[in-house]
DNA sequence: TCTGGGGTCCTAGGACCC
DNA sequence: TCTGGGGTCCTAGGACCC
């Protein structure tokens, strides 16, 4: 049996613990339109009722709901109880996966004899979580991690819904095809198409009708109309990227300060890196422009680098053979991947200027996790620091 | 209405190798 | 002279999630 765990509202909920005035408004999690441009975080149930939802842009959260009170993130905050959270799963059972910040599986095969059954054991975890952190979650279990995330959803919030084994069809029959995590809007539009709207008629459809019309979407989608769709539960696994992108408070076109911005997101990037004892083989970057045309480039480098001067040489060459539109930018990103472990990755050519350059990086970074992130920082980036 | 930031995974085409 | 097929790696773009 596993059970999916959703903290309710969980930012908003936070934001309650430290300031219990926010209880019982409509709340929003975000940045101010009037200092950046912005989209809705996480709202609570008092906001939804006016139509606010989390990624829609505040200025139109606020056009629905005046009264709405716009807090800002505190990620170090939600960061912590993301632990906590999980230390809680944890005693439950080993197999802990967590998917994200506020939410995880729980394995609890093999419990029963400790917890007792799925129902019993679901308000135990929902009881516990509400005594360590006074946050209410909601809890969905089921015989595999999809059915479970569906049971949550379905649950929320603040509840509990076990379905039983060889009843999963007949719950998800009658759900929108929606409900099925990785099924956004466009694979919805597209099963639409087909008059595949409720989860039950693509059960219906049967396994190669769907294959062949949706080959190997159609198949796992199949399979997971029927709950019968089965992944397994990971307690850990390895980032694969690293990537900090930022949108610019009105758009810009200034080379110079791209490339200042650029410096600083790849030094932050980089930082991160070294942190975890990384190097990276791919740089990317993105760029945005204000009518929203996206764009990615990326270079695989025949040697993993980490120091902050190669990787971001590679990332000003692509940003600038990436930029061919003589349009406004809105936003700009440098990502990491094909992380390989280990930062102390050796380069026969030039080995003693790698490790002094890597020791210098090394000292930037104590320096940077006692006293900030500018109190260093390089030329081009001095320049930016200051302006803001 | 005017759209964040951090990720993951998938697909399709091209280069290249055997 | 015109033609294989399989495998791997890389890139760009897109869908999706929280």
């Amino acid at each position: 049996m596993i059970a999916h765990v959703d903290m309710d509202c969980f930012f908003v909920a936070l934001e309650r613990l430290k300031d219990p005035s926010l209880k019982d408004k409509p709340v929003a999690v975000g940045v101010d339109p009037e200092i950046g441009r912005s989209v809705v975080t996480s709202a609570s149930y008092e906001a939804r009722k006016f139509g606010v939802r989390s990624a829609m842009p505040m200025a139109v959260a606020i056009r629905r709901c005046p009264e709405l009170v716009v807090v800002p993130t505190d990620f170090d905050l939600y960061n912590h109880y993301h632990f906590k959270v999980k230390e809680i799963f944890q005693s439950f059972s080993p197999m802990v996966e967590m998917t994200s910040i506020d939410e995880g599986y729980i394995d609890l095969s093999g419990t029963e004899r400790l917890w007792g059954g799925p129902m019993e054991t679901g308000e135990r975890i929902r009881w516990v979580v509400k005594q360590m952190t006074q946050l209410d979650c909601t809890v969905g279990m089921a015989r595999t991690k999809l059915t479970a995330k569906i049971a949550s959803s379905e649950a929320k919030p603040n509840g509990l819904l076990w379905i039983p084994v060889e009843t999963e069809a007949y719950f998800l029959a009658p759900l929108p095809v929606k409900v099925i995590p990785g099924v956004g809007a466009t694979t919805a539009t597209l099963l639409k198409s087909f008059g595949l709207e409720q989860v039950g008629q693509i059960a219906a459809a049967g396994e190669l009708l769907m294959e062949s019309t949706l080959g190997t979407t159609g198949r796992w989608l199949w399979y997971a109309s029927m709950g019968k769709y089965e992944s397994e539960l990971l307690p850990e696994w390895e980032r694969k990227s690293i990537s900090k992108e930022t949108t610019f408070r009105a758009d810009t076109t200034d080379p110079q300060y791209i490339t200042a911005v650029l410096h600083m997101l790849t030094e932050k990037v980089c930082r991160r890196l070294r942190k975890e004892q990384k190097t990276a083989r791919t740089v990317s970057v993105k760029l945005r422009y204000e009518d929203f045309d996206t764009i990615d480039r990326s270079r695989t480098l025949s040697q993993p680098e980490s120091r902050d001067s190669s990787l971001f040489s590679v990332a000003k060459e692509l940003m600038f053979s990436a930029i061919t539109r003589r349009v406004g930018i809105r936003l700009i990103g440098v990502g990491l991947s094909n992380l390989i472990g280990s930062g102390r990755q050796t380069n026969l050519f030039d080995e003693g200027e790698w490790i002094k350059g890597w020791h210098r990086l090394e000292a930037i970074d104590k320096v940077r996790s006692r006293f900030g992130f500018n109190a260093v920082l390089a030329g081009e980036a001095i320049h930016l620091a200051e302006k803001r």
